[in-house]
DNA sequence: GTCCAGATAGACCGATCATTCTACTTGAAG
DNA sequence: CTTCAAGTAGAATGATCGGTCTATCTGGAC
């Protein structure tokens, strides 16, 4: 019912969200355009420029896959095995055929103006996923949350680095181990 | 004596190192023809092209990081002491106001193409150093180098990703402690 | 002095880029 | 039936891209 075919701006989005991860923001709006069936105009009456279109990809991308993160950690009981099991999660996304790395450095990277809009939304989304990684630490009671999410989250990116450059090595598997040093407690 | 003033050649190098790394590979040809001081014609007798260029760059930006991994590992006598020491270059690395990330990360996402010939240069320059922390670890008879030299290799990576983004969080020493976990032994 | 390789300076080309614009279609409201 | 907003289709624009080309200059080798 809510879905009568989506318009013009969900086209866009979509089609932004895909391009923009397998082929860099680079792409040209032509393939943009292309691959979601959508008229010139319409971009620029919706996002204003490509520009606005990356910003609302990233926004929207980071709702997905912040729920995303949120899924895997209410994969378990217990909040040690819920931050152990996101490893597991990560190890499957990693093995993936089209997996590229991380969709919010790879723009941050790609986009060398400081003031360009996508920035922030990469900014607001590292900063979200770092709450998450702060509750569960406390909700185990660990002696200090916040070094141990500065940690976790740099073996989440490093995971996301090793997995789009060598991805036999088994990253995932490696960053768990770190991870459960980082947890205290039993090895596994 | 042999630098009588460099050479074409050799201002295109510095200038591609310069600015492939603080402004990314898609900088224009003009830009570097400009800050190289050199004709045009030259980077095409010289590289046969702006890709020839990026590989070259690439090749010789490993040489030197390489040669940095190498010192910052020459300047302990314990191979512990030795791999935790890294670290501590790194951080002081990130500190710089001018670091931007990982210089072969960084252009292996901008290059979407997978046969440009940066991404062999990317690939040799892991293996290498790659090489050197199984060297590193070898040596101090770690019972998996392989494994925790995987490990190590994604502390580094994460380290240098968590630096680029956020600076204030001090990635590199969150990084030590975990790799001091990874070799074993005392935790400073 | 002559010659020539190598370098410089810069015009030029075709392709591609993001953006703007005009013209036409569609579908629902009044 | 008319109206109007929204969408489509695609030409046109100006800028920038990497790459090619011509013309000129410079500094040794001979």
């Amino acid at each position: 019912m809510t879905r009568p075919s989506p318009g013009p701006r969900e086209r866009l989005l979509t089609a932004g969200q895909h391009l923009f991860y397998a082929r860099g923001v680079a792409v040209g709006v032509d393939a943009l355009l292309k691959e979601a069936k959508v008229a010139r105009r319409s971009l620029y009456e919706h996002f204003g420029g490509k520009d606005g279109l990356v910003a609302a990809v990233l926004h929207r991308a980071a709702e997905e896959d912040l729920a995303w993160y949120d899924a895997a950690l209410a994969a378990e009981d217990e909040p040690r095995e819920r931050l152990l099991g996101l490893f597991d999660r990560l190890d499957e996304l990693i093995a993936n055929d089209d997996f590229r790395g991380c969709r919010y450095f790879a723009s941050d990277v790609a986009l060398d103006d400081p003031d360009h809009p996508a920035h922030a939304e990469t900014e607001a989304f590292r900063r979200r996923l770092r709450e998450r990684l702060i509750r569960e630490l406390e909700e185990m009671d660990h002696a200090d949350p916040e070094r141990a999410a500065n940690q976790l989250h740099l073996l989440i990116e490093g995971t996301l680095v090793m997995g789009a450059t060598q991805d036999e090595r088994q990253p995932a598997r490696a960053a768990r181990d770190l991870a459960a040093l980082v947890l205290g407690g039993g090895g596994a």
